[in-house]
DNA sequence: CGCAAAATGGACCGCTGGCTCTAATCCGCG
DNA sequence: CGCGGATTAGAGCCAGCGGTCCATTTTGCG
């Protein structure tokens, strides 16, 4: 009983509901949320009004599935380098991978997730807890990459992976606004370089 | 020759002007910039449109103001710990007057400047550069209070007041956000903790 | 091939939001 | 006390936005 899927989607449809998705996701990330109406994802790619409507049934679930993209390409974006967690190089290219990442864009943008967040968390409690989750999730899998490094002998036993890594993506996401408000990633470096020194802190002798 | 003011204003003008700008800043606030409307205002102050146009000409120069109000307000906020920062202990203080800040709202909010930024920047290079602004005197206000430390004798000469002032202002950032989503001080608690280690690894001996 | 379900086009609606305009009122100052 | 500027009230404009509806076309399947 899936109450969620009124309609049985066509191999036509699911590639339309996807158009729709990734234009959606693009504008809004682009734009904000309340800065892109469904009349834009219309004229950008010639859809009609009933299509996101069939497709979604209102706003608000398009908001959410957009969330739920955004989740998957910023864990699916971070992957590469979190699974191979193996050193302190590998951290460091982590970060300068990030860095490239918004200097590409011109320090525009911000954090998919974490834009998102600021604009939905206070009103939209549904939107808060898919975004918490998404990153619960980002957390666990730079955690995953810290435990890997413990395994190998790079982290001594006492380091906490768990709260190594909550600190770390909270000093990201600070980051990450800050290279939005600033227009440089100085600050981007600093607070990440402050957190893989914290780290080295707990290395292997 | 100030080409702000168009207008003399008489004080009642004033009190009007500030009373449109305070509530404003709190609905702002409240519901972010795009989920605040001029209507929104007028309802809440009994204000008639005339008023708002009148001592601010359109909504972009009302959140402008509005950006200025918040900058002043969190500086205001800080100062008293900031100004004090005599010892680590005086730095654990700052840190549990902003946790405790962020659980007596809930966990709402975030930070009025972080989120003004994460709904203005892309799109408003004005507010941007304002806002830009905001959090370099805050960083500066942070830094003195480490100039302070080390001037006491707390900090070896060696620590870098200025990017340890940076760090910390960012991983705040990335906290307060991280509050919103999660609803807990955690991430907030654990992301400044790691700054004050980070910081008491210039301790003096 | 035919039919039911799915997909689409596009006109339309009601409301809201930013903003304007005019006319009335208030106030300080000479 | 009167005049000019400051202040305010409030009706109203218009574009845009979320969402609806229905007719039409397309698709999958027996």
């Amino acid at each position: 009983m899936e109450a969620k899927q009124p309609h049985q989607l066509t191999p036509k449809g699911r590639a339309t509901r996807e158009r729709i998705l990734t234009l959606a996701a693009g504008l809004m990330f682009a734009n904000g949320v309340a800065g892109t109406t469904t009349e834009h994802v219309q004229r950008a790619g010639g859809i009609s009004p009933s299509q996101i409507y069939h497709y979604f049934g209102d706003k608000k679930s398009l908001i959410r599935a957009v969330i739920a993209v955004q989740t998957e390409a910023v864990l699916d974006a971070q992957q590469p380098w979190l699974s191979r967690l193996d050193s302190f190089e590998a951290l460091e290219a982590w970060r300068d991978a990030i860095i490239e990442v918004q200097s590409s864009r011109r320090c525009t943008g911000g954090c998919p997730l974490g834009s998102l967040t600021s604009e939905l968390a206070d009103h939209d409690p549904e939107a808060r807890a898919d975004l918490a989750a998404g990153f619960t999730r980002w957390q666990a899998a730079i955690r995953d990459g810290l435990i890997a490094m413990r395994k190998r002998g790079e982290l001594r036993a006492d380091a906490d992976p768990e709260s190594l890594a909550l600190a770390t993506l909270t000093a990201l996401q600070g980051g990450l606004l800050m290279t939005q408000v600033r227009h440089d990633t100085v600050a981007l470096r600093t607070v990440l370089d402050a957190m893989i020194d914290r780290i080295r802190a707990h290395a292997a002798a």
